[in-house]
RNA sequence: UGAACAGGUCGCCUUAUCGCUCUCCUCAACUUGGUUGGGAAGAGAGGAAAGUCCGGACAACACAGGGCGCCAGGCUCUGUGAAAGCAGAGGAGGCCCCGGGCAAACCAGGGUCUACAGAAAGUGCCACAGAAAAUAAACUUCCUAUGCCGCCGCUAAGGAGGUAGGUAAACCUACCUUCGUUAAGGCUUCGGCAGGUAAAGGUGAAAAGGUGGGGUAAGCGCCCACCGUUUAUAGCGGUGACGUUAUAAGCAAGGUAAACCUCCUGGGUUGUAAUGCCAUGUAUACCGGGGUAUGAGGGUUGCUCGCCCGAUCCCGGAGGGUAGGCAGCGUAGAUAAAUGAUAAGGGCCCGCUUAGGCGAGGUACAGAAUCCGGCUUACAGACCUGUUUUAUAA
């Protein structure tokens, strides 16, 4: 399996885990993003990652796909940071918070923060 | 060569690494079809993909009929197109420039613009300024013919003409001539009231035809001439919009229909969140209330009448379940939505600079969502064509 590779079936997808993640899931910062999390009933085999950018803070959609498109780039490279092996597999809504874009650089560095943050808390909690 | 305007075309490129979507081929694993993973090849945003404003394709539901509503279009001819629309040539009108004219809602020429049916069916609105913004009326000014009152005078007052002066005119003053009138009544001056007038009021985008003359107490298209203009009828010219001439009746109906509206022409309704299929789960159960073959309820284009079907239907409470996939759908094609990220280099533009060069400089508007044809709007920069114009060089 490719290293950094980001295929379709780790897309969230489903309406209704999306539905239950805002509901239910726990929130973890590295600005500029926001990370809503939860874990997906036993049986999944990957996590699922999502991106998300408020239509209201930027109008236009080649704006939004541009911000998206970085999002998932740094999840992208940056995803072994998340934890492997046994444990129950988590959905993942990341939430784009400023109302300015952000550039490649920055976006990273949030998302190692955030995935790092996330790790460690998802860690103690199965302990 | 520069600038402005109009029309048209294009609207960043290359390499490396890591990735995404689809098609097709191949290998491996599990295997009934197939699923998952690896690899190779090919394809992968726009001129506007946008706004969702028109027209169609496609789909579903309709397709006895009447009425109301809703939407779109609106000068003529020709070409093009499935239509919407687009193009060319014209007609009419608005605005601007220049000339003619004392002037005008005047005439001739040029440029430019026009969603260009109707403002003479009705309603609404028209800021500021202005007396007044549209039926008119009031105000200022003008008049005192007509009616009334008061006052003055009759040695008249006053009108008309002449002369002189201020001052050329208007106007005023003085003088001369002439007209004019005498008390139960008459005349006249001044003032007032009633009355007459819309002519004058310079504001405004717009003020109810213009000029000259007659007429009048003063005025008014009240009357006349010329000019302009509206409607109707007829003739002539033109395929036609329309133009032109004559006659008759007029001189108002300022603007706004991209306010409602009226007229003509066309249009079944709803839009891919349509619609069809598969899978999954179901409760025609329970409690309360109500309606019903004297017709509940449903269908019928947005509403209504009408028409058709017709025995269960409606409201509240508590509770149960689904919300997944395929087709629609395309040699781009998803469904929390691919077409990218990073690095290096190069174009082009801008700024600085001695030529070389330098720079954390700029590189727009903006991303398919069923598909076509239009319209509208946004846009850094580059190129081409045409017109106008200025300067420079040869």
């Amino acid at each position: 399996m490719k290293q950094h590779g980001f295929p379709k079936a780790t897309h969230l997808k489903s309406k209704k885990l999306i539905e239950r993640l805002f509901k239910e899931g726990e929130k973890v910062k590295g600005y500029p993003l926001l990370a809503v999390y939860t874990p997906i009933e036993p049986g999944a085999s990957t996590h699922q990652a999502g991106f998300s950018v408020s239509k209201r803070k930027f109008k236009h959609a080649v704006d939004r796909n541009l911000l998206k498109r970085r999002m998932r780039e740094a999840y992208r490279l940056n995803k072994h940071l998340l934890p492997g092996g046994e444990e129950p597999k988590l959905a993942i809504m990341f939430i784009y918070l400023p109302a300015k874009a952000a550039d490649f650089m920055q976006i990273e560095k949030g998302m190692q923060k955030a995935l790092t943050h996330l790790a460690y808390a998802h860690k103690k909690e199965n302990t």
